[in-house]
DNA sequence: CGGAGTCTGAGACATCCGTCACACCCTGAG
DNA sequence: CTCAGGGTGTGACGGATGTCTCAGACTCCG
């Protein structure tokens, strides 16, 4: 962890989508109580039911946020990337995290403490917009989740994972759409609530139908996204 | 449908918690821009996927906020009543509805349009405010249905409906908790994600295992709160 | 009183999926 | 080269739950 008042910070901020159109004075006054730091990869923010101190916004890598049960077993809620901010809600509200959140690589993050951060929403109304837009974006896909959870069997939930990871990272060749699939199948089981032999027997089933073929250990074709897409539940991508 | 242009809209807004704090041009303002309307059970206010209008305040009855599959089925996301606003967030990010919506009994609605919104809460900070509050709870609750959907079995998740309903609505007795359970096992069903036999399977269970009694028809006890609240995961309520 | 409709409880059955167990492959370190 | 360790494919098994079916109870209405 380091402090962060260098003359490296403000640019560094501008970059975050989120400050991107403050003005001077508000970015160097940003940069003056914002704490940067790297952790390493599998770092843990914070916890479910503990107290927010402020805001994480990522620079650079990837953080999982989830909640565990009891005896635990996992739930994916949602990773973020570079320029997304994490655990808005709770500073909003005054409450708790909801969830807890781990680094998935090394990471670099920037803190805003909640004060500060308070400050900056209510003096720049389109920082609170932006927020909300963040809130509503999540809201939307936690909808999707829960009725991906409550409805489809595996291959369907990892039909739509794989669908969102073509649509988003997946590059177009003749012969279909080729993805790179930069997790163990350990992780997409998280993700989509499932056991790690189940996402594999679900791979071999999607495999089978000609679905998904794969190139080489962590690369697979997509020949037909919409035959992919049949598996989906309606109304979504 | 009715238009809403009458003298006793003013004091009917200010009653929703949304508006309380508007001061009187802004409400009257608002109330020249609404729309009320009371409709019967079972009408169908939007469904996924169509282009969000505006924005709805139940001022009295019930929605239910849910989603659909292919097949048929269906889970329940959220139940909105009297003063809360329902569709907040396709306003926000322009989006399409997420989720459907129906009442559950004869309701009255208080429908705003999407420009008067807009202008009212970039003119009203607090409104804006609220309504992010509204989309926090909102994704709290979602979080949560999300891992009990996720880890818990039927009988657990029905626990943590009446724990729900218990701390909402009961009444406190020499015996327990009384409440009253004014929806059919297809109802609960629908809420937990879960088939109706099988919601009257974990009732059977609950009440061989004495955490729950049935009083009558619609009434049941719960003789202690803290056994039942045992079942339930783990670091929330 | 009787009949239709709704709600609930329960049994039989198939299916999905989590768990356990194990074999195979690949990679990297020694 | 050899071996350990991580990731993956597969089989066996059992438990949970959805589906189908039916019976009994209650309400409403005539």
């Amino acid at each position: 962890m380091s402090s962060a008042s260098s003359a490296t910070l403000p640019p560094l901020l501008r970059r975050i989508p989120l400050f991107a159109e403050l003005d001077e004075p508000a970015i160097v006054r940003l940069a003056e109580r914002c704490v940067a730091r790297t952790v390493g990869a599998g770092h843990v923010l914070f916890t479910t039911g503990k107290e927010c101190r402020g805001l994480y916004i990522i620079e650079s890598g990837r953080v999982r946020i989830y909640r565990t049960n009891p005896e635990g077993r996992e739930q994916v809620l949602h990773i973020e990337g570079p320029g997304r901010a994490v655990a808005e809600l709770p500073l909003f509200d005054g409450g708790p995290y909801p969830a807890s959140a781990v680094t998935l690589e090394e990471t670099r993050l920037v803190f805003l403490p909640r004060a500060d951060f308070e400050y900056l929403y209510r003096t720049h109304p389109d920082i609170a917009h932006a927020i909300i837009r963040a809130l509503g974006r999540r809201l939307r896909h936690l909808v999707h989740l829960t009725e991906t959870l409550a409805f489809r069997d595996v291959a369907a939930r990892l039909a739509l994972l794989l669908v969102g990871y073509a649509e988003q990272s997946g590059r177009h060749t003749p012969d279909g759409i080729e993805l790179t699939l930069d997790r163990t199948q350990e992780e997409l089981a998280l993700e989509i609530g499932a056991a790690r032999e189940s996402v594999s027997r679900a791979m071999t089933q999607l495999r089978r139908k000609g679905l998904i073929r794969p190139i080489d250990r962590d690369r697979l074709l997509v020949p037909d996204l919409s035959r992919l897409r049949a598996l989906l539940p309606a109304g979504n991508g």
